[in-house]
DNA sequence: GGTTGACAACCAACTGGTTGGTTGGTCACA
DNA sequence: TGTGACCAACCAACCAGTTGGTTGTCAACC
């Protein structure tokens, strides 16, 4: 238990274990009080509801990815890797995306202007490691490379019953089959 | 309105609308039962509890999924980029498996060797067309090309974002990126 | 220094609409 | 007469959001 926060922060946290977990629908905002150790009532007086509060929560861990790991440069293929290796360590993270990519189905999601920040960097970023212009391909390359990270852990039951067996094996199986396969499409890009 | 077909079809039909809008817990028994025109007890009747509709949702999906798209073989490029034409004319399937996914986490879903079947014989379709063994590493494959297929209609809102502009245009491109992405990975394949 | 008032953070208790699931019975047909 | 499909009405639990009030803080004022 975190021993000095601010009850708005302690929302934060136990809002983000309990969308991860569940969803919009299905978290429970009487769940998210009590974890977090204070009454409902601050979820409205902080957020102003529940689907507020997914938003802020969403907008948090964006914000901790983009920080926690670095631009596309240098081993392309090994900044791959190290998606799949964030993923790994932050699997809330993706299960967040999904829940929100899910909701709000193809309308535009809150913010997008604000979350929009990292993403021309990383364009360039990549522009720059492939030799390219800044263009649709380019950004297309790196939508397919975040891909290529994050699906063993969309469906890692599919994973699981694909390949069979103890799970870290599978994952270290996976992680080095995905960056050999993100290496062989990059190293012979037009 | 299907003309005729029994009230567990329709329900089935309507079920599988409802939760791919809205997942399990966002999903409503009362609508479902509503848009199949029957009573709401016929679920409870025919299959259980809400969970239980689910999963027969997603069991049939999965059969038809199976039906509609062929084995791996000739070209495996294209292979991929048929997975997408089918995610594409056929979104509520992967709507359904994710938050499937996301429900279950890692705990295994319910039925799991019933819905194995169809992917032995994909792996061994794979192994042949690509000359190698049927093993793990053609697993791997399997997984990462359905996978690269899928992302696109994954997190469409991202797509959406790093690629602005017309839906169908976007949609043409990231085809024949990914489609390319893949053959460039599949040519030089050890 | 003590009193007062304003304000923000917080909470226990409440509300009323909603929800998954059940019940008792009608109807058609064998 | 018995049986299975079906339904209207019901129910208790649940749930997001609200309300009225308590407490602690801090600054203004005497």
């Amino acid at each position: 238990m975190d021993v000095m926060s601010s009850t708005r922060q302690r929302l934060l946290d136990a809002a983000r274990d309990e969308f991860a977990a569940h969803g919009i629908a299905g978290a429970r905002v009487d769940t998210i009080a009590a974890r977090a150790g204070v009454n409902k009532e601050r979820i409205y007086g902080y957020f102003g509801s529940k689907e507020k509060l997914f938003d802020a929560v969403i907008t948090e861990a964006k914000a901790e990815h983009a920080k926690g790991i670095g631009l596309p440069e240098g081993d392309l293929a090994e900044y791959v890797g190290r998606l799949y290796d964030y993923h790994r360590q932050h699997p809330l993270l993706l299960r967040l995306l999904l829940w929100e990519s899910l909701h709000y189905d193809d309308r535009p999601v809150p913010d997008q202007d604000r979350r929009a920040q990292g993403y021309d960097e990383k364009i360039a970023a990549l522009a720059h490691a492939l030799g390219t212009d800044v263009d649709r391909e380019t950004a297309a390359t790196l939508f397919t490379l975040l891909g290529l990270a994050a699906w063993p852990h969309t469906l890692p039951q599919l994973a699981g019953f694909l390949m069979p067996g103890d799970t870290e094996d599978r994952h270290n199986a996976l992680r080095a089959h995905t960056v050999a396969f993100a290496r062989r499409a990059l190293e012979h890009h037009p």
